[in-house]
DNA sequence: TTTACTCGTTTATTATATTTAACACTTAGA
DNA sequence: TCTAAGTGTTAAATATAATAAACGAGTAAA
C-alpha cells in the first residue's frame, strides 16, 4: 500500500510534468483572447451567456473552469475549444478556417466573410460573398489598386466593369483590374453566393 | 443600447450555433481513448491520482469535468489537452485509397478550371477546382512562391499544411504561405469542388 | 461638484463537480 | 462451493465551481 500511494505520486508527478501543458496558463490566455476581439468581461460573459464574474475568476485562474464553462464562454468570442487548446502547441500560423470563423466583414443584405482576420503584411484576400435579391455594392463605383477575381456559386450576378456588363450564373467567372470601376448587384430571386479574391487586400 | 442589445443577441445566436464542437461527445471520447490504451477505469484513475468514479461519471457524460480534472485524467493516458481536442477536427472518416490511382495532375481525376488565359504579368491566379473521390496532389508536397487561400463549395476536402492536416467541409476554408510545403485531397465520396487563390500565379 | 455610466474585482450563496465508500456483477482459482 | 480480486456504477458527503449582488475605481458629461 505505502508502495502503491508512493508511485502514484511519483508516476503523478511523471505524468504530470512531462505530458501536460505545464506551463499553459489558461486565465491569461482567456484574457488575451478576450482582448484582442476588444471584449470586457461583461460583454464576453454577455454574449457567453454566463455570468461576468466566472471570466474575471478564470483569468485569474483563480478557478478551473468546467469544460462545459469554458466551451460557453469561448462560444462568445467565438472560439472552438479545438482552436483554444491547438494554440497551446506553438504559436503556429492559422491555416484552416471553419466557415463559421470566416470573419464577417459587412452585415445586412451583403455578407462579406473574409478567409483570415488580419491581413496586414499579406498580400492576398479571398472572400465568402453572398448578396441577397436585389442587393448591390452601391451607387458610386469601387475602384482600388490590385486585381480581382471571383466564381460565382450560386444565383444570377450581375457584373459591371467599366463599360462591360454582364449577367454570370453558377460556375461563370470575373477577373479584372480593380482600378476600373465596378460594381456588383443581385439581379435574381434567390441569394447570390460568389466567392472572390482580391490582391492586394482592398480593406 | 437597444441597438446594442440586439446585435448582441443575434451574435450570440450565431456563435451558439455556429461555433460550438456541436456533437462532440467528450465522454466518450475518453472513454474510446482509455479502451485503446487497454486500461480499466480504476488504472486509469490511479495513474491520473483521481478517484475511479470521476472517470466513469465523465465517460457518462454526468458531469462536465473541470478542465484541471480532464487534464489530470489525460495526464494518466497519457496525452495533452491539445491533442485530446485536436481529435475532434481529425478524419474520423476513412481515408480510402484505391491502389490503381496513380496521381495524374493533369486532367483525370483532378480538374483545374482557371480564371482568366494568361496570367503573365499578372498578380493574381484563381482557380475552380474539383478533385474526384480519392484524388489528391501527388505524393510529393507542393512548395512555391506566394500565399495562398481557398474556400470549399463542396465535399469533405482534405488539406496538409506543413506538419498541420485538416479536412474541410463546405463553407470552410484555407490561407497560407505557399512556400510551405502543402498537399490536397479528397477524401470523401462524392466529388470535391473549392475556388482557390494564388498570388502570384504558380503555373 | 454631481450623476450616470463603465470597468475589473470580491463576497456570500447556490449549484455542481469530486471523493469516499459502498453496490451488483463477472472471472479465476482453491 | 467459496473466496478474492476484477469490472463499471451509484449514494451521500465534501470540496469547488458558478451565480447574483455588491464594491471601489475610472471616465465623461452636465
Amino acid at each position: 500500500m505505502a508502495d502503491a500511494a508512493e508511485s502514484e505520486k511519483i508516476l503523478n508527478k511523471i505524468n504530470g510534468e512531462g505530458v501536460s501543458d505545464d506551463d499553459f496558463d489558461l486565465g491569461q490566455r482567456l484574457r488575451s483572447l478576450r482582448e484582442l476581439h476588444n471584449l470586457s468581461q461583461r460583454q464576453l460573459a454577455k454574449r457567453a451567456g454566463v455570468s461576468n464574474a466566472v471570466i474575471s475568476l478564470i483569468e485569474q485562474n483563480r478557478t478551473s473552469p468546467s469544460v462545459g464553462m469554458l466551451k460557453k464562454v469561448l462560444g462568445g468570442i467565438p472560439m472552438s475549444m479545438t482552436d483554444f487548446f491547438a494554440l497551446d502547441v506553438a504559436p503556429r500560423e492559422k491555416v484552416f478556417f471553419r466557415s463559421d470563423e470566416l470573419t464577417e466583414i459587412a452585415g445586412g443584405k451583403i455578407s462579406f466573410r473574409q478567409v483570415g482576420r488580419d491581413l496586414t503584411g499579406k498580400a492576398l484576400q479571398i472572400l465568402r460573398e453572398r448578396y441577397q435579391p436585389g442587393a448591390d455594392t452601391g451607387d458610386t463605383m469601387l475602384r482600388h489598386e490590385g486585381e480581382e477575381s471571383g466564381v460565382v456559386i450560386r444565383g444570377r450576378f450581375e457584373v459591371t466593369v467599366g463599360e462591360q456588363r454582364r449577367v454570370l450564373g453558377p460556375g461563370d467567372a470575373f477577373y479584372f483590374d480593380s482600378r476600373i470601376p465596378h460594381r456588383f448587384r443581385n439581379i435574381g430571386e434567390e441569394e447570390v453566393e460568389v466567392v472572390t479574391a482580391c490582391t492586394p487586400p482592398s480593406f
